[in-house]
DNA sequence: TAAAACCTTTGGGTTACCCAAGGGTCAAGC
DNA sequence: GCTTGACCCTTGGGTAACCCAAAGGTTTTA
């Protein structure tokens, strides 16, 4: 198979397939002659994993070191649990925060639903945004997903 | 105002500032002698404006065209409320889509929970993850938040 | 046989910052 | 007057997971 072929076989672009071959997740054979690269049918099983590892939540690296482990012949599933029974609770705290950003920008609209628009004097650039309360400053950030299946702009 | 104290006003790292000074987010005055950025205690309550203004979901490209039109006069709010209004459903659709991930992962500890780890052999790279169904390969993708505030490593 | 379709690599862009390096500046103490 | 430490400056590179354009070779097809 061909990198566009590979691609189709999986429903992501030659884009991405070569992005996996050049972060190492796929190791296809060069033809001889022209250089171009080889996959075969495990290589689309072995994508497909991939798709289904990265709707799960895992990184590209994440999944090279998963892939490395089981090329070696180790089980990477203990591995997989740990990294799964880790990352879930970033999930939720970031659900969290979305449903929080979700919550604000809704009560926004209500509240300037019968506001007046009013040009901006020199202290305020927009009341809409001015009567909101200030972020807490100073405080512990959270990091979570960043590992959500690739979208299109 | 030097670039550090504004930041400790605002809560932010001197890092931040400067990058939305090289965004044109804010326009110091630089010191003729010395070069060093100053600032007012209108850039204080601008960034603050600005850190307002990420919490509720928007992007700092965004930001600068609010700020844009509110220094040329011209009364920001509608757009905002349009912004606003036209990246809620995004948002909800990301939270729905974190959900569904948090399900898999879950339900994935669940029936793993006595599944023997079993080292892959050929066909099985890891039963942990092949027995989770393909994700749905060709239909539309979405893009949602991106937005949320700053967060730490 | 020539154009269409596909392959290759290289390099740059996306987001909102963080960080290190190399070097100038400043306030304070000795 | 000088050293020290705390700041300041700019430049350039890194992050995650790709996308895209360009320039040029190959294969397929009409």
């Amino acid at each position: 198979m061909k990198v566009s072929e590979l691609a189709k076989g999986a429903g992501v672009t030659a884009e991405t397939v070569r992005h996996y071959v050049r972060e190492g997740l796929l190791h296809p054979e060069r033809h001889p002659d022209n250089g171009y690269q080889l996959f075969t049918q495990a290589d689309l099983e072995r994508l497909r994993f991939i798709q289904r590892a990265r709707t799960l939540g895992f990184g590209v690296a994440e999944i090279r070191e998963i892939l490395e482990h089981a090329d070696h012949g180790d089980s990477p599933c203990p591995m997989v649990r740990d990294l799964l029974a880790s990352r879930l609770p970033q999930i939720h705290a970031r659900i969290a925060e979305l449903q929080a950003l979700a919550e604000r920008m809704e009560q926004a609209l209500e509240t300037w639903a019968d506001m007046p628009d009013g040009t901006p004097d020199g202290h305020s650039l927009c009341r809409l945004i001015e009567s909101f309360p200030e972020p807490l400053r100073g405080d512990a950030k959270r990091r979570a997903d960043e590992h959500a299946p690739k979208e299109e702009p």
